[in-house]
DNA sequence: ACAATAAATGTTATCGGTTACATTGTTATC
DNA sequence: GATAACAATGTAACCGATAACATTTATTGT
C-alpha cells in the first residue's frame, strides 16, 4: 500500500503538496496539482483514512444501538438512518443489543474509545446512565422511536398516548364496550404511554378501564397469538383486541382464526406501526401509521446537529401518526359472541 | 480526554511500560501494574482505539454489503453475523445498498482506504470487478446467500436449485399439473437456480414447462399481489404457484383471496424462506427453510479466517435446506377452478 | 529595477499508541 | 565475589496524514 510520501517523491514535491491538492486543490498550481494526480493514478493512492481519523478526532462513525434488527419496524428506521448518514459522511455501526443493558453500554463506550463520534439510541434506556454527564451538557447521543426520559438527550418520537387514544376512540365508535388490549413488555415506555392513551380514551367514552383485559406480550408474532389464546379462554365478553404493534396483531388474528372466529364480524383487532404486511393480512389490518424513515433521518440529523456544536440544547421532536383504518375493525356484534369454542 | 503520557506521568512509569501493563501485564511486575492501575483509574484512561487501529494496520471491521436491511430474511442474516464477529472483537459496518452497483463499490473501497478489513457481500455483484484482483490471492471478502460467481470468493449458500426441485416435486406430488411460478429480478442467480430446479422437478415428473407461467416479481409483498393478478387475468388452469420468497407468496395469497380462491382448496400456494410471517399467516405457509443465521455466522467466520491467512483457497459451503409443508399447499381440485371471478 | 505583497511550496511537529532495542536491576551459578 | 542469564523498565522510532510556520517564487506598483 502507497503513502503519502511515495506519492510526493514520485511527484517531485512535497508531502504537504500532495495533501493539499486532495484537500484544497485551489491552493496548488495546475502545473503540480497535474503531476500531483499523475502519480496518484500511476501508485494508485488511496489515503489511509484511519490515518486521517486518528489525527483528526473524529472518526465519522454512528453507533446505532437496535433492541432487534429482525423487526420490520426498525428496518425501516435503520434506512432513513442510513440515508441521512450518508448524505454527511458519516457510517453507521449497526449493534443488535437484543435489549441487553450491559452490551448497550459496552457498545455506547465506543465513543469513550475514539471508536465513533456518536451514538443513537433506539431504546428507553440510557447506556450513560453509570457516569457523570450532566454537567458535560450534552452527550453526543440521540434518542428515537422510545423515549428516554433524560431532559439532556434530544428525542425523536411519536405522542404514543395521542395515537393510542386515537385507535381506541375508533373502536369506541365502532360500539365496543369490552375492549382487550395486548401489551408490549412492562418495562418499554411505549407500553405505558400507548396504556395511558387507552385510558384516556376509555375514560372519555365514560368506559370502564378493567385489568383483568390487559394482556401481556413481547411485540413478536407468537406472543400476540399466546396472548390472543389466554384472551379467549378467560374473557368471553371481549369485541376487540387493542395490540400494541402489527406483528402480535398477526399473531393474535392467527389464533382467533384458529378458534373459528370471523374478524370483524366477531371480533376486531387492530394493530400499531403500519408495517408492510399489515396491507396484506387477511383482513387488512387497522393500525397507527408511524414515519419511520422520518425517525431514522431525524435522529441522525439531530446527532449532527449535536456533533457540530449547532444544538444548544436538547430538542424534542414529535412526529405525526396517522390512522389507518382497514378491515379488521368493525361494528361491535350485536350480539355477544361465544369466544370458546 | 487523557492519554498514555499521563497515565505514564503520574504513575512515575514510562508509556511502554503503561502499554505493557495493558497489553501483556505478565511482564510487568505487580508493584509497578498496581500503580499503573491506579493511575489509569484515577484519570479514567480509555486508550484511543482509533490510534490503536491505525498504528497496527487492523480496523477490526468488516463492511457488510446488504441489499436492503427490510427484508426479514436478511435481518436473520444480519442476526447471526453480529453474533459470530462480536464473538471474534469485529464490528460490522452495515451498509444498505438497495442493490445498486455503484453503492457498493464506492463501500467495498472501504478496504483501500483502511475503513475495513473485510467486505461481506450478499448479493451477486462482484463490487471489484473493475480492479485486478485475481494474482493477488484471496480478495477479503466473502459471499453469502447469493451465489457470486467468482472462484476466488468464499462462499455461503444453499442448494436452491434442489431446494426448488423439493418444493415443486412437494406439489407434483400433490396432483398440480399446471404450477405458476412467480421469480425475483431475472438479474438474481437465485432466481435462475430455483428456475432450474423448478424445471428439473417437471421434467423429472413428465410434465411441461411453460413460459407463460412464469411470472416476474421484485421479492415485495406487493409484487406477488401484482403477478397474482396478473395469474388471475391470464392463466385460467393454474392450481398452484411457487412463489421464489415467502414476501411475495403472502402478496399473491391476499390476492387470491380478494378474488374469493379458497386456500389450498381452490389454489395451493408456496413461499421459500420459512420467515416469521409464514406460520402465522391464512393459511399458515409452506415453504423452504434457510438456516440464516447460520449463514451469516459462516460468513463472517469464513472471512476473518481469510483475513488471519489460513483460508489457502476459496471454500464454497453449502448450508441444508428444509421444506416445511403446512397449509397453504394442498390436493389439487379435482376439476378445474374457475380463476376470473 | 526594486521593494512590497501575494502565491506556491517546503519543513517539521503532532495526533496516541506499539514495539524493537537499550539499559538497569535482580537472581543464580560456580 | 565475579559473571552469566534473566526480569523489569526506559528510550525513541514509527504508523500516515495534517497544518502551523518557514521559505521560496511570482506578481504588482512605483
Amino acid at each position: 500500500m502507497s503513502n503519502i510520501r511515495e506519492v510526493a517523491d514520485l511527484a517531485g514535491v512535497s508531502v504537504a503538496t500532495v495533501s493539499r491538492t486532495l484537500q484544497q486543490p485551489e491552493l496548488v498550481s495546475p502545473k503540480t496539482r497535474a503531476k500531483v494526480t499523475r502519480a496518484i493514478e500511476q501508485l494508485n493512492y488511496k489515503p489511509n483514512l484511519m490515518a486521517v481519523k486518528f489525527r483528526s478526532g473524529k472518526t465519522h462513525n454512528i453507533v446505532v444501538l437496535v433492541p432487534t434488527v429482525a423487526n420490520v419496524f426498525f428496518a425501516r428506521v435503520i434506512r432513513g438512518m442510513q440515508e441521512a448518514a450518508a448524505a454527511e459522511g458519516y457510517s453507521l455501526l449497526l449493534v443488535n443489543t437484543m435489549g441487553d443493558n450491559a452490551t448497550e453500554q459496552n457498545y455506547a463506550r465506543m465513543i469513550h474509545t475514539s471508536q465513533a463520534d456518536g451514538v443513537v439510541q433506539l431504546r428507553a434506556f440510557n447506556p450513560f446512565n453509570d457516569i457523570d454527564a450532566d454537567e458535560q451538557g450534552l452527550l453526543p447521543m440521540v434518542n428515537a422511536c422510545e423515549i428516554l426520559d433524560t431532559p439532556q438527550c434530544p428525542t425523536v418520537s411519536l405522542d404514543n398516548r395521542l395515537a393510542a387514544a386515537a385507535m381506541t376512540e375508533h373502536l369506541v365508535e365502532l360500539g365496543h364496550q369490552h375492549i382487550a388490549m395486548i401489551k408490549g413488555p412492562a418495562s418499554s415506555p411505549l407500553t405505558r404511554e400507548r396504556m395511558l392513551g387507552f385510558k384516556d380514551a376509555l375514560q372519555e367514552a365514560g368506559l370502564k378501564y378493567c385489568e383483568e383485559l390487559m394482556f401481556d406480550g413481547d411485540f413478536t408474532l407468537q406472543s400476540g397469538y399466546d396472548a390472543a389464546d389466554r384472551i379467549l379462554s378467560q374473557s368471553h365478553t371481549v369485541s376487540a383486541i387493542f395490540c400494541e404493534n402489527d406483528e402480535m396483531a398477526l399473531g393474535a388474528i392467527s389464533r382467533l382464526k384458529a378458534a373459528g372466529l370471523r374478524i370483524p364480524q366477531d371480533i376486531s383487532v387492530s394493530g400499531f406501526d403500519n408495517i408492510a404486511f399489515a396491507k396484506f393480512s387477511d383482513p387488512p389490518l387497522t393500525t397507527i401509521a408511524q414515519p419511520a424513515e422520518e425517525f431514522g433521518e431525524t435522529a441522525i440529523n439531530l446527532l449532527i446537529d449535536v456533533l457540530k456544536g449547532k444544538a444548544k440544547r436538547a430538542v424534542k421532536v414529535i412526529l405525526p401518526y396517522q390512522l389507518i383504518i382497514r378491515n379488521s375493525t368493525g361494528p361491535a356484534p350485536a350480539q355477544p359472541v361465544n369466544l370458546t369454542r
